[in-house]
DNA sequence: GGCTGCGAGACTCG
DNA sequence: TCACGAGTCTCGCAGCC
């Protein structure tokens, strides 16, 4: 291959109208903050040239970009690129916006291929195409615009291209076709759309959670440190003028356990011991705290691991990732998990924690709507347990569903013997709002005692702790439940037989995940993973149809911002709302169309994400 | 004594 | 041993200068 091509009219010769593998390279940070993004570089491969175009410190950049912008304009044939989220999203920086849609993720092609792997370029490209790769820093310590980037530069096109070859043909030969054009391509450019758009913080707001939230710790660390007698001092901060609490003793788990002793408090929960487990501590985690609720300290300390965690991690930490424009933008990974979902980085958007029932500090309300528009969150009610029952096949699950059962109350009238006819836990029969309250319980443990934790595979002993009781009482719980849902353990075991015969499971839409059938765990996560990455399917489904609507309406001013597992959070036009609303839950219930039951979801509206939920 | 890297444990979410 | 899938923070330890 020739790569000492580098002209303009090289690159219109050998990649216009066909298909072409494509590398933007952006700063030499290769930062992560989206306005600073500047592509500095492009470098481009089709199996018979290769080049590399530099842009930095090129008096000519502008005009370019000027002409790179046609050329993707142009009737490209196909687009390959390691990470397209990524590339897309530099190349959109530059205003190359309208790039064809047939675009190939050599990341996300190996990621269905193997998905227990890594998925780094230089990693692949030496582990398929036996080349020994140089990294970024090394590459780019005589500049840019020397030579050896250039080699470099050109390398990441051609491995790319040849990648693509490779993992082609093994998408085909694995019948994933369908999942990754139809589903994982589309869904490139929903991920660059949501790390482009990003989430307005409200400033204001953040740094009034942040006083109030550093108050209520400082007051709560005094009353520990009072209760425990140790010393402190309190010491005010020369700069902001804020009261900070000095102590030769923090309130570390070390020190905690000292004093549970001092107390007599003594907890049955024991940490894992290290990676030997010859180092086992009792754990003062939520657990024993729970155990051991009623104390003063205890409870206090409760309080007070709450308020630590939020600041430390989410209230002090947001500052740093707000971009010049008031937004945040995470980064979404579509080949971070094994199951298929996405995992969500810098920050991790999907953990913003929940307004406590113990401490009224509400985090979601930082995310906020501009002027003029609202947000909108969908989320998936039960989705999990509808895809039970398409996965298992079980008629009374089914049958639940299809006509809107409790399926909650259901479970618990099974478990408990509760001896509540059919009919009455059906949500349109004018008795169930009673039964619903009175079986409050019932239900509670129907739900997060048995509903959810069997999808995860849970044993006795679990249920046991979760709810409290015996383990012998758990496991006639837990055979009520699979008297109840046959098809459910009948699906179970099927899961089991096929991964014993075959290592391997695969989901609805033909994802596929690897497991050694020799691990009692791998029989768990095969289930699991049914389950789970149907979920992840959906939400792609989702999201490329609804950016199909968004293409569709400008005038709604529809952005997605997030997506969390089961639910996805937009900015919407505030006069819009009304007429787009049913559109949305139509996409959304419709995703998988050909489903034997209807998914259903949950919309709410608010001018800021806690609104919204 | 101080710095760095790493694993464990604890926490957040669906 | 015991419930699936993630990311991030802090602490404590080991190794090094």
């Amino acid at each position: 291959m020739d790569t000492q091509l580098y002209t303009l009219a090289d690159i219109t010769d050998y990649f216009d109208r066909r298909d072409f593998s494509v590398c933007a390279f952006d700063t030499e940070t290769n930062s992560l903050v989206y306005r600073k993004l500047r592509m500095e570089g492009c470098s481009f491969a089709n199996g018979e040239a290769a080049c590399y175009i530099n842009l930095h410190n090129n008096p000519q950049r502008l005009g370019i970009i000027d002409f790179l912008h046609h050329l993707f304009r142009r009737k490209i044939k196909s687009l390959i690129m390691h990470n397209a989220p990524f590339d897309l999203k530099v190349l959109h920086k530059e205003g190359i916006w309208n790039v064809t849609p047939k675009v190939f993720c050599t990341m996300t092609a190996h990621h269905l291929i193997n998905e227990n792997s890594q998925h780094g370029l230089k990693f692949l490209a030496a582990k398929y195409l036996g080349v020994t790769p140089v990294s970024y820093e090394e590459a780019s310590t005589c500049g840019l615009d020397h030579p050896m980037f250039l080699e470099y530069a050109v390398n990441d096109a051609k491995w790319t291209w040849d990648l693509h070859k490779i993992f082609n043909k093994k998408i085909y030969e694995l019948n994933m076709q369908r999942l990754f054009f139809e589903v994982e391509m589309p869904f490139q450019f929903c991920l660059m759309d949501m790390e482009i758009n990003g989430v307005l913080i409200n400033e204001e707001k953040l740094e009034d959670l942040r006083i109030k939230a550093t108050q209520t710790h400082f007051d709560l660390l005094i009353q520990l440190y009072k209760l425990a007698n140790i010393g402190y001092s309190i010491q005010p901060d020369m700069f902001t003028g804020e009261c900070e609490i000095v102590s030769k003793r923090g309130m570390t788990d070390a020190v905690v356990r000292e004093i549970l002793i001092k107390r007599g408090l003594k907890s049955p929960y024991l940490t894992k011991g290290g990676a030997d487990g010859a180092k086992k501590l009792v754990s003062v985690g939520a657990e024993t705290l729970t155990h051991l609720a009623g104390d003063e300290f205890i409870d206090a300390l409760t309080k007070f691991k709450i308020v630590d965690h939020l600041l430390g991690s989410f209230i002090l930490k947001m500052p740093d990732h707000i971009e010049d424009d008031g937004r945040v933008r995470s980064t979404y990974w579509n080949t971070g998990t094994k199951t298929g979902r996405l995992s969500s980085r810098n920050p991790n958007m999907q953990q913003n924690p929940k307004e406590r029932v113990q401490l009224p500090f509400d985090f979601k309300q930082i995310f906020e709507a501009p002027k003029g528009k609202k947000l909108l969150s969908v989320d998936y009610s039960g989705q999990e347990l509808r895809i039970l029952a398409i996965v298992s096949q079980d008629p009374t699950l089914l049958h639940a569903f299809k006509n809107g059962y409790d399926l909650h109350l259901m479970t618990g009238n099974s478990v408990f013997d509760l001896g509540i006819p059919k009919e009455e836990m059906c949500t349109t029969h004018p008795g169930y709002k009673k039964l619903k309250e009175k079986y409050s319980d019932e239900r509670h443990i129907g739900k997060n005692g048995y509903n959810f934790p069997i999808i995860y595979g849970t044993t006795a002993y679990g249920v046991a702790k979760n709810t409290g009781v015996s383990e012998s009482e758990a496991q006639e719980g837990i055979d009520k439940f699979f008297s109840a849902y046959p098809g459910v353990r009948k699906a179970i075991n099927r899961t089991s037989q096929f991964l014993s015969e075959n290592w391997h499971v695969r989901s609805l839409t033909r994802r596929r995940r690897r497991l050694d059938p020799g691990e009692k765990k791998s029989h768990r996560q095969a289930f699991n993973f049914l389950i789970q990455g149907l979920a992840a399917d959906m939400i792609r489904c989702a999201c490329n149809n609804l950016r199909r609507i968004i293409a569709e309406h400008p005038e709604w001013g529809i952005k997605m911002i997030m997506i969390i597992h089961d639910e996805i959070v937009m900015e919407i036009n505030e006069e819009w709302i009304e007429k787009a609303t049913p559109v949305i839950r139509d996409i959304m219930e419709n995703a998988m169309p050909k489903l034997p039951i209807k998914m259903e979801v949950e919309i709410g509206v608010g001018s800021n994400y806690s609104g919204a939920k």
